[in-house]
DNA sequence: GTCTATAATTTGATAGAC
DNA sequence: GTCTATCAAATTATAGAC
């Protein structure tokens, strides 16, 4: 409470230090997990003593936290919502399109986005926070902009824009889960273009846009 | 190999004791993590002494394994598909709402699923082969009896029923996860039956059923 | 402020009694 | 077959030198 900015870092700390020991102690948690990482390691990989580690640190869930809230804040997931920021002078189907490109090149071969968010799911049970300010800041800040979108797009005509974005979300999220987190690639193989090429197929099939409206529909 | 029944577990031993063995190792893994749990633990939660535990499974490795495996398997996950035997007196939609509301049963409010899942998710990276006999044995043959379903159902007109069955996969998971795992339903709420309408409805958009048929399509 | 060295405990795994 | 007792190594955290 009394230092707002770094939470459970001491005060009148190095900040190349800090930094220092916060990349080593994110380099060790993604690589081992919270119980598999040891001080030792972390202050290894920071090029520190582990008294010094303990010095900014109070102890090992007091970093283990301070490094957690860093990387949910300060991941770039910010950018998915600027998806969105031409989309008056774009297509629905590109908007969209582009928007889950993103969302899958942000994980997809990306061994240490993959990681992270398995170390989050796999924590979140000892450190319920750790799963609550994933979603505040990770994934409701990107529902909420779909939501926007799909709600105030013109030609769309969606009778429920939040459980489509939902849907649109989770669909995404079930492939990178499947075939990244879980390795089953293989086992359930899938495009990913036809499962986004399916999205937006979905996600239209209500539209009134006067150009591709009822043609095909009506027979 | 030279035992396929028991992998893992020394010849002669008694049924008993693997069994209490490997549900006090179930318990102490779920609650603990991988490496968050000690071999004393699963010891005194097997109600045995530590020697034994390590007379029946050659270490802490192969314990996990051993037991990870039997629950991959013998979770009841195989009744899942069975929602679709009656399928063929039903319609597609009351179908589809049961297996979405089994799935969902499994999971919400159900701390041990969710925790194994968890265990699952989080422990995939090290043990990339438990993750793939999860996709393999779990996440697989709901896939393929939903597809089945999907693609034969008389009414619906699906263009592809294989994304069609991720998708429904796929936001029903993302609840779980969003609400369930990482603990946001205050963060993000919504509610299930919001969001099993939505899908039920999404996938009857194409129906070319004579009773509701282009009703309210054209216009 | 940062280090070397170490305390106190816990860990995975085993020897040997019965 | 199962236990008590124990090992060697590793672990969190700190005392004290500089």
């Amino acid at each position: 409470m009394e230092s707002p900015k770094t939470p459970n870092a001491i005060r009148h700390a190095s900040p190349e230090k800090t930094a220092a020991i916060l990349d080593g102690a994110m380099r060790v948690f993604l690589e081992q997990g919270y119980a598999g990482t040891t001080m030792d390691r972390i202050a290894a990989a920071a090029g520190v003593s582990k008294p010094t580690v303990y010095s900014y640190f109070h102890d090992k869930e007091g970093l283990f936290n301070a490094l957690m809230e860093q990387m949910v804040r300060e991941k770039q997931w910010a950018k998915f919502p600027q998806d969105f920021v031409l989309s008056t002078q774009e297509s629905s189907k590109v908007v969209l399109r582009r928007l889950a490109n993103d969302i899958l090149d942000n994980c997809m071969n990306n061994s240490e986005q993959i990681t992270f968010i398995r170390l989050v799911i796999g924590e979140s049970g000892r450190f319920p926070e750790l799963g609550r300010a994933f979603v505040q800041h990770v994934e409701k800040p990107i529902q909420e902009a779909l939501t926007h979108y799909l709600a105030s797009c013109p030609n769309l005509n969606l009778r429920d824009p939040t459980a489509s974005a939902r849907m649109f979300m989770g669909t995404l999220i079930y492939l990178i889960i499947t075939h990244e987190m879980l390795h089953g690639q293989d086992i359930v193989p899938m495009e990913r273009d036809r499962l986004i090429d399916h999205l937006i197929y979905i996600l239209h099939l209500s539209e009134k846009n006067p150009d591709t409206q009822q043609i095909n529909k009506c027979l």
